[in-house]
DNA sequence: TTCGTTGCAAATACTTTGCATAGCC
DNA sequence: GGCTATGCAAAGTATTTGCAACGAA
């Protein structure tokens, strides 16, 4: 979370292949067959997918793929701030993001869901607390919070 | 044998066995030597270990206790509600944490330090919050603020 | 004595690496 | 054409599992 936090993710739905294209090259990175394809499954699969369901996705559309360019493919992205890196209790350590904006996530027990949250009200709170108590002398610039939880039925 | 403090700073907390033991069997645990060994391991070491630095710990003071048996015994402290899992972005996938008190972190950019950090005041905000605002049919039961900053000097 | 726990070693899961080739710019 | 990224496969870590022997209750 951005201590000038504001806006909301994208249409997440079927992102255009030269809009990826663009991404790509902005950020420094060869605009290739695999990388635009990684790049489009981590912002089409839901919550923070590992780098072998990124695989399982890709290959849907281009079979040769290997996994191997998977896992060095997501470095990459994250060395170039495409995608970060979130960690995760549960099952395979490497999880992957699409979304560079701060957010919170809410962690379903039962499920093992991670749910993608933010909420300005939340972050502002947040905000003038450690504005008002302040941390010694540690100064905060981004914060993200994990809440653990089940679903209601 | 106790692990010897030759190993340890001297500020480190020395838990007593009698003590271990007894929180063991207080969880349903049987109090096995590897048991006591593991979790006096867990409490004194800094930060959140991982399997192979918890062994590594035990091992100076049992040198039989093999690695299988500290995955296992740490999972069956997870399980019992003696430790938690914790995720880490970087480095293996699963730590252990001795502390069952939910806590928050403070990571320090520079130096890559966790620190932790509690405030009742924080934790009580945070609370009120989903109190008053909800999650949809999410039902919150705790929560871990991560802080990413830096030092000032 | 009983039944859960341990040690061992093999099996599995996950991730990285090296190098010849393919393909972007 | 130059040079980076890819595919493949093998190596390297991390974690789990099966089972006979052991030891706490």
């Amino acid at each position: 979370m951005t201590l000038s936090s504001d806006h909301l993710p994208s249409s997440a739905c079927q992102p255009d292949r030269a809009i990826l294209r663009q991404r790509l090259t902005a950020a420094g990175l060869r605009a290739t067959t695999q990388r635009i394809l990684i790049l489009e499954s981590l912002m089409v699969l839901p919550g923070h997918p590992t780098a072998e369901q990124v695989h399982r996705q890709v290959v849907l559309a281009e079979p040769t793929v290997s996994l191997g360019t998977v896992y060095k493919t997501l470095d990459s992205f994250v060395a170039a701030g495409l995608s970060k890196r979130v960690a995760s209790a549960e099952g395979p350590c490497r999880r992957y993001d699409s979304d560079c904006n701060a957010h919170h996530h809410l962690y379903c027990i039962d499920t093992k869901e991670i749910i993608d949250y933010s909420n300005p009200e939340l972050d502002a709170l947040i905000r003038d607390f450690f504005a008002t108590h302040g941390l010694g002398n540690f100064q905060p610039h981004s914060f993200s919070l994990h809440v653990a939880g089940s679903r209601i039925s």
